[in-house]
DNA sequence: ACGATATATATCGAACCGATATATGACGAA
DNA sequence: TTCGTCATATATCGGTTCGATATATATCGT
């Protein structure tokens, strides 16, 4: 997935600036499957513009600075389209938090604990957020939005619920390694 | 996460080629949570061994191209503990699957279908993996192993439940704007 | 002979990240 | 009053990473 077609995807539901599509990246109906830095996405509305996807006019506002609005063209929706019936590719995930967790038991047991509260906070933040966005969502014949919000609150519950039900034994193993190593050492 | 510290947490484990690093990192335990192209293993393998991090030997082996053997050092095991001491950053996830299903209004029913059929597929592939990665780790003391993957186990037997149960729902959105959209035009 | 697959190494240009900079304003604490 | 934080905005930089590609050797099937 790249940063093109997601802005595309973010435009065709209505104009926004360069902020306002990575503000969409990372709250929203999006935010739990896509993400984008400005690093990124700066340069791919520029590009969008040159192609002729994307058009952009310059709005002045007093007190703040002058905002950028894009807009997306008959083109752009041609293209967003052309890109949706790519076949997907696979997911992509990282989770700095499950490297943790594999090497837990050469981690003090403080560190592991401090690590798995982290997660459990951002996944009820996520959840939060997700539910949000299904109230706002609901019964406004937005129907693929509905479902995939609907999927992503599945899937961070039960993310959620395995964490809480299992984490005594994550922290029974952290730091199990670690009177081993001192004896050797 | 970035691959320096990957490649690490899969050296700490034992000696590998570049090409078996990137193996590890689509397969076996750390595939869930993980990944990394040649493009960015070979060149961070380079940098960790001009930082002392890791050392390389040749190996000729008859009838295959020559095998450059990766190893930690101790330089090394000891930015692994301090890179896994750190807090560890938010999780990543992108999904072209869920950018296609919240359009799937606009989209024909037979792609949906296919994107679905296609994500049940590739779910089902990596709940095969796991499981079989848990029954060569179960019983080895490898704690923070085994229960990474479990956890893995479990939210990916969440999202395919969900999607099993659910399809039908995102089918019957499928499509559902394009007799809209030809009528307006 | 060619394509696919496996074991291996390596690199390129494009894309992206994370940090940083800048601008304006509001608000709260020192 | 000043500073830090937060919000709305734009933009860019150097480093990292991706995806594609190339190369080498071997095996197997069409």
């Amino acid at each position: 997935m790249n940063v093109r077609t997601l802005c595309l995807a973010i435009l065709s539901f209505g104009d926004a600036t360069g902020y306002e599509i990575r503000k969409h990246s990372v709250e929203g109906n999006f935010s739990y499957f896509v993400d984008a830095s400005f690093g990124a996405i700066y340069p791919a509305l520029n590009r969008l513009t040159e192609d002729g996807l994307v058009t952009v006019r310059d709005e002045l506002q007093a007190g703040k600075p002058a905002r950028r609005v894009y807009s997306i063209t008959p083109e752009g929706r041609r293209a967003l389209m052309d890109a949706l019936m790519q076949e997907p590719g696979l997911d992509s995930f990282k989770s700095p938090f499950l490297l943790v967790a594999m090497f837990a038991s050469v981690l003090p047991r403080e560190h592991v604990t401090r690590a798995i509260d982290c997660r459990e906070a951002a996944l009820e933040r996520t959840l939060s957020s997700l539910s949000e966005c299904l109230g706002e969502v609901k019964g406004c014949g937005a129907g693929g939005s509905e479902w995939i919000l609907r999927y992503g609150i599945a899937v961070h519950q039960a993310s959620l619920d395995h964490l809480r039900v299992n984490r005594a034994e994550l922290e029974a193993v952290a730091g199990s390694r670690r009177v081993e190593r001192e004896a050797a050492e």
